[in-house]
DNA sequence: TTTACTTTTTGTCTTATTGACAAGAACTCT
DNA sequence: AGAGTTCTTGTCAATAAGACAAAAAGTAAA
């Protein structure tokens, strides 16, 4: 059952009785571990790729120089998924491949300015070489290794993290999203690193023959009759997604 | 990162800027499919059980007479939990034995009167004999069998219910909650019709065998000394639910 | 051209999990 | 005591996952 209208006009919709919404995003990429200004340029050497997650410094009090995610107001104009995506435009300048939305954290506490009520969603991104640029209320942008997370962050944020961490995890064993975070086509050891690489870094890793087989009998991939150019061995076979049929009626229906 | 406060208060804070927030609780129980004034009493036949879900229909526009879950605003002195707690206690003036977060629902459209966004929760309850109070914006209280919705229901409640059910269904295939329907301790044939009653009536239904060893592999049921009285034949051993020791961190971690 | 070397791909064996189905054990009721 | 029903154990086949070896296919250097 929604809002009845006629209430709020009785009661009156001010500040203290209102409840504000956000959305905060747990934006993921694979990207180099040191990245240096001269070997910046387009170097597809990914072996030094690991999981990032991208975090802000915050200007302003509450939790003054804290890290915490970025996000922001959702406005009345733009439904919640609109409101992840253009707070991850804005701080990254690149789409993402993938947006999902992980939970909804409503504490009473959670914010000492008043009651705020976000709705986190988390993202997989293609590597960028942008720069992310800070804003008035954020003095700085940085990507932090998954295993080297600040010790605090702003708000409840940790706990946004570490859930969506959890989930990320958890749901590249058994969904097909880790080819989000490679181009259109690509090997099958571009996409065993990938599952390696979300793991935590002392996981067991994937043997590649294994690999092949499950991954080759779930479906998930088809193979193409292109092979990889310009590689010093034997040149690996390419392979394309298929499209992800999933039974996740929130993931396939219309957008909420 | 948070709403700022002044933000708001330069860009004025009122009803046409703000959102509203709400919770819907789709509530499930196990109930017995057809019952009867004069067979109310407690029977403890538990064999006509189905799992069916409560909806209400609603005495106000718009979707005047649908059917709806049943739901309302979020208080600004409450945390989300609290309210969909609240929700289902004036409800069916039971207390949930399991409730957890589904989806938030956003869509700009979903409410015809304005913004409003609603954090969903699915509860599992056991059987109450109670009856549901009618208020003054609901005319009328029903449980649904989970095969036999109505056609129609209010605002976007079809696709939260469709998504619950599809959750319910997948969750109790590896996580434990399947003995929240039941009673502190219960004999491993209760429990294995809670699982076939959960799923769809025409899935296969569990092998009596293959499931005492599965569920006791998984160490999630502990076996008492006592087995079940006044049964018309063998009497079966009565076991008791472990705490579920789950590594999901919302799950475990400090209410959000 | 041959050799060394690395990576991809195939092969084989073991182990664990699941499902189907039969059969024994335990209790109640007649 | 015997019939009937339910609970419990046993067995076997099918499937999936993991460990490990070895072959195949290319590059780079001698």
């Amino acid at each position: 059952m929604e809002l009845e209208v006629g209430k709020i006009e009785k009661r009156g919709y001010n500040a203290q009785d209102g409840i504000s919404l956000t959305v905060d995003v747990v934006i993921f990429s694979l990207r180099p571990r040191y990245q240096h200004a001269w070997e910046a340029e387009n170097t597809d050497d990914r072996a030094n790729d690991e999981l990032q997650v991208l975090l802000v410094r915050r200007g302003r009090s509450p939790y003054m120089n804290y890290w915490a995610l970025p996000g922001g107001r959702v406005r009345s104009d733009e439904s919640l998924e609109e409101a992840a995506a253009r707070q991850l435009h804005e701080k990254t300048s690149v789409r993402a491949s993938y947006l999902e939305q992980l939970y909804t954290f409503g504490r009473k506490e959670r914010d000492p300015r008043g009651r705020t009520v976000s709705v986190a969603y988390y993202a997989l991104v293609r590597t960028d070489r942008q720069q992310v640029a800070a804003g008035d209320d954020i003095s700085e942008a940085r990507w932090f290794p998954a295993d080297e997370l600040p010790q605090e962050l702003a708000f409840d944020h940790a706990d946004i993290l570490e859930y969506a961490l959890w989930r990320l995890r958890n749901k590249v064993k058994y969904a097909n999203i880790a080819f989000q975070f490679l181009p259109p086509t690509f090997t099958l050891t571009q996409l065993r690193e990938v599952y390696d690489k979300i793991q935590a870094r002392n996981a067991k890793k994937e043997d590649p023959a294994n690999f092949k087989r499950k991954v080759e009998a779930s479906g998930v991939i088809v193979e193409t009759n292109e092979r990889l150019e310009g590689g010093r061995h034997r040149p690996p076979r390419l392979y394309r997604a298929v499209l992800p049929a999933t039974t996740d009626p929130v993931q396939r229906g219309p957008r909420s």
